[in-house]
DNA sequence: TGCTTTCCATACCGGGCGGTATATAGTGCA
DNA sequence: TGCACTATATACCGCCCGGTATGGAAAGCA
């Protein structure tokens, strides 16, 4: 991420078009108020997070968050967008892991880093997406479960090569270890938001390991 | 729960002590009133029920519930304690199983009578709760981590009579177990909200005995 | 039949919400 | 220098939130 400095002319980084920037030049980097947003969105979830507190982390008014990024909820999805670009990437490189253990230790460590990174532990963005957001749109819950989905179907398709490569014992269905582990992070995820000590976490990742079937 | 009749005049369910009556009765039951409130906030969290949709749900008005159960935190806390006894009654059951593994059974099976008995799959409230209310006051945060954290310590302390009975091997520490159970049954809490059909959840507890260490 | 007491129904309160109208400031271009 | 265009700043909109004031209705008691 080539984070823009933020100069007083900043553009280019949304539009890669790159308009020939007529007008008003905006003051400042639609990059990193995406990053300030999505840091509330985690901290405080969808209607948790208030426009004012948004413009406030961002940086900027409400008239020019909404010309840059359009109504709360599609801030929200950039914000989302962002979230597995960055924060996700783990889940990828996982994938590559040789073993179905490998596969499962790169998730759980992956997924402890990012819940004990910043500041305060707390949950993956989707978890406290698809919990906590009872009243708003449908749209923004598809949205979330969408994007939860495809990121099990990965895992599954996984362990199901897993399985065709002997790391799996009989008796095991990949489909349903996978189920299994996305149980665990979602657990590990709940935990945190609840003010979890990391050690708790750690350990429940060793736990989970040392319970893990197969290789 | 022997749940009064819902005659016009129905009270001293509440106050046990049986006032002597004076002034007009009061036209609903507050232990029908108090059912239905816990199915809002269960469905939408503490946050996403309004007093709008709990006082219609309770079919009465906002002055006779404020009246009766004060304001809407002490609404919630007294939907919480009837959770706790009504919904979450098979724990207790649970703590009394031969062996650690028939506990986790237990516990397991439980949960998922509860996220998939009432019409559409759902996580515990205290689940809901701890992920889904970033903003509000942290007296209920607090109120209801320490619920949940009673309820871990009972089934650490569970466990670790089981590890003396030898119901554990060697290696595993009944704290992280315990730690790890409570994961699980989040996890299938956080995948009842976010739409997850029955098999799959019951696929889940299979998953989570077979793996299971010990006896 | 008053009188007290309590509950119910309606209408209302200040405040915060997501979102926007308007006027001004800062650009490139002619 | 003026014009077209776009971003910013301020103030504002209607709406819904949790919570309440007020007047009338229904009971026991005298």
């Amino acid at each position: 991420m080539e984070s823009i400095e933020d100069s007083v002319v900043a553009e280019k980084a949304v539009n890669e078009h790159a308009a020939p920037a007529r007008g008003r030049p905006r003051q400042f980097c639609p990059d990193k108020a995406l990053t300030a947003a999505l840091q509330v969105f985690w901290r405080r979830g969808y209607e948790g997070a208030s426009m004012a507190e948004l413009t406030e982390a961002m940086g900027i008014t409400k008239p020019s968050l909404y010309a840059c990024f359009g109504n709360k909820e599609s801030l929200f999805c950039k914000a989302l967008d962002l979230y597995e670009r960055d924060k996700l990437a783990y889940v990828q490189k996982a994938m590559s892991a040789p073993t179905a253990k490998g596969v499962a230790e790169q998730l759980l460590r992956g997924s402890l880093a990012l819940a004990t990174g910043e500041s305060d532990p707390r949950a993956c963005l989707g978890v406290i997406s698809s919990v906590a957001c009872t009243t708003f749109d449908e749209s923004i819950r598809d949205e979330v479960m969408a994007r939860r989905a495809s990121s099990d179907r990965v895992t599954q398709e996984r362990f199901r090569r897993a399985k065709e490569e002997g790391d799996l014992p009989e008796g095991i269905e990949p489909e349903a270890l996978a189920c299994y582990l996305m149980a665990v992070l979602q657990g590990m995820g709940v935990q945190a938001s609840s003010g979890a000590r990391r050690e708790q976490l750690a350990q429940l990742v060793e736990t989970t390991l040392a319970l893990w079937p197969g290789r």
